[in-house]
DNA sequence: ATTATTGTATTAAGATACTAATACAATAAT
DNA sequence: ATTATTGTATTAGTATCTTAATACAATAAT
């Protein structure tokens, strides 16, 4: 696994990015066994408990299961995974719109923003 | 002015957003002049270099101009207040885009959740 | 029963960011 | 010329967040 780790914003968070990516992508399948916290921490570089809290949001999240001194599993749970997306998803987006209600935005005005910016951005 | 100032996030950015609120509405109208840091840093109860800070912000988008020893006031060019709310718009859009795009949603499906998130709070 | 491996709790160190205190500089007002 | 008012720079204290070090606890493996 290549890890990608920026300074420039907090290690634990982007850990769990990327391990939720995987999870999404089935490079962790449904049922399997993620390696043991010591192992992941050290593949990352990175403090265990460092990697602990990357993983705690994601059990937080029911992505994946703590089996308490055998190791941890992802969820077999199919539409577990697709809840945890669309949460996710809908979390990013409440936060936007509230921000941009704050600046003086109807939702109207952003949609119509949005679809322009991605229209651009294609061209 | 009533200043809503909660501790979850650094006050001078609150600052910053209601006083640029406060531009766009017409509360302080264009060419008009502003207090001087001080009074509105005791005016918000905050110190004087926490506001001078978030008035640095509006500065450098171009929404207020200082005059060195005479205080403030509000930029003449009603174009630069409209510039100045896209491109805040625009920056918390691309912001929210790249965070998405990590995620592994395509832009479609941004719009496609977004689309509905705001039908549904409509009901 | 012992050992090795697992997750977890606690504490401390380090870094960063925010706010405040204070002193300085420039100039408009008198 | 003096004074009061303006913005600004510098420094320091405080709080918070992030990461690491270390020790503990539980149990699967042997």
């Amino acid at each position: 696994m290549r890890w990608e780790l920026k300074s420039d914003r907090p290690i634990y968070t982007q850990l769990t990015e990327q391990i939720e990516l995987m999870i999404f992508s089935g490079v962790y399948p449904l049922g399997s066994k993620l390696p043991s916290v010591r192992d992941m921490a050290q593949d990352a570089a990175v403090n265990p408990n460092t990697m602990q809290r990357a993983l705690a949001k994601l059990e937080e999240d029911g992505l994946i299961i703590t089996h308490r001194t055998s190791g941890r599993s992802i969820t077999e749970d199919a539409r577990m995974v697709e809840i945890a997306k669309i949460k996710l998803a809908q979390e990013q987006i409440s936060e936007f719109l509230e921000k941009m209600q704050l600046l003086g935005f109807e939702q109207k005005e952003v949609l119509t923003i949005i679809d322009n910016m991605v229209k651009e951005m294609k061209n």
